[in-house]
DNA sequence: ACTCGAATCTATCGGTGATAGGTTGATTTA
DNA sequence: TAAATCAACCTATCACCGATAGATTCGAGT
């Protein structure tokens, strides 16, 4: 059997936990998966935290490789694709949020977030509102998609009583962005109207 | 020693949460502040998740027992102020938004969103429009605090790399908060300007 | 005094992340 | 070519975890 690397065990790793979610994880589960023992693990990973890491890193390739904003597109409909894409990725794997939820941004993203930053501003929007607007689009859809997808694993096990109306997510999100979308132009338009 | 209650081993783990945080518990720990064996727990507790369930309660009382608003009340204002009690209880413990991220909403905990949309329909707004708000600034806070208290946790173990700016995060939930809140006044506005 | 059951105990299970240190086999070096 | 090196595994083991089975205690009710 061909060696191991660390792309193989986190490919492997992202199957796994799309089979049995975020606490099912372990890494003799990976090991045996792999055809190893569960110590050898070790070699390519510290700690397990710095394998989930690298998980939430690759679970994030589809938003962290989509195209950049370019100066002809239109700034609102780049924000609610752009904020689509982010949570389209989130729900590409069985609790993504969950192994999202609080990891840092490497420097790529950096360098990512200071183009779309650019964009926003150049479109004509304050530089502030613009940093928050991106800030809470994000905060919201991380909320947003860490509910539904606990949701989905409580529904797995525990059945619906009737009572919680079952909420549409989708069309939640969609309503919320727009919310926040809304908010945002109002200021923008109010700078652009008046100046 | 005086026996043990539900409400006691919540108490004290609650306790132990603030001290060691979410990842940090463990029945054997818990039971061992109590003065009691570990398999002790399980008489009042069938699962450790229960337990937890039961101590996301507790932990939001604060919040669930908050004044309700009142006719005369301005709707923009109990919004802000309604949004920022949930943040603030959510930050009352450590980890506190992961532990209540996923938790299901009680009877009595429906009954209040219900007077609460009530409120802002007799206020003006239209039902969907309510509804949506109270939904996306509750996400929007759980997807803000999970950020900061994960980045809190991460602060005391990992040194600060100077690169990433550094967060105001009450500033930052404002600002988003503000966003919602404007957004939602647009539609307020359009809706009762023009009829 | 006797019963009964709530509330605790002891003992133990299988599973977990992690470390120490030995083995192998390919590649580099002398 | 022989020796040395080193990446990449292995075995063995640790302390800890959540959970269950079943014995024990002890106070309240009859």
């Amino acid at each position: 059997m061909t060696k191991l690397n660390r792309e193989t065990v986190i490919a492997e790793a992202l199957d796994l936990l799309d089979e049995v979610g975020f606490e099912g994880i372990s890494t003799r589960q990976l090991a045996r998966r792999l055809g190893v023992e569960q110590p050898s693990l070790y070699w390519h990973f510290r700690r397990k935290e710095e394998l989930l890491v690298a998980m939430a890193e690759t679970a994030m390739v589809p938003h962290a490789t989509a195209p950049l904003p370019t100066p002809s597109d239109d700034w609102r409909v780049w924000f609610l694709d752009n904020t689509r894409s982010f949570r389209r990725t989130l729900l590409g794997r069985r609790d993504g949020a969950k192994l999202h939820a609080g990891s840092r941004p490497r420097a790529t993203d950096v360098d990512r977030i200071a183009h779309k930053m650019a964009f926003l501003v150049e479109s004509g929007l304050p530089e502030r509102d613009a940093q928050m607007a991106m800030l809470a689009s994000s905060r919201f859809t991380v909320g947003s998609v860490l509910e539904e997808q606990a949701e989905a694993s409580l529904g797995a096990t525990a059945d619906d009583v009737i009572g919680i109306p079952q909420i549409d997510h989708e069309a939640a999100f969609e309503e919320g962005l727009k919310l926040i979308l809304d908010g945002l132009a109002a200021r923008g338009e109010r700078r652009s109207t008046r100046s």
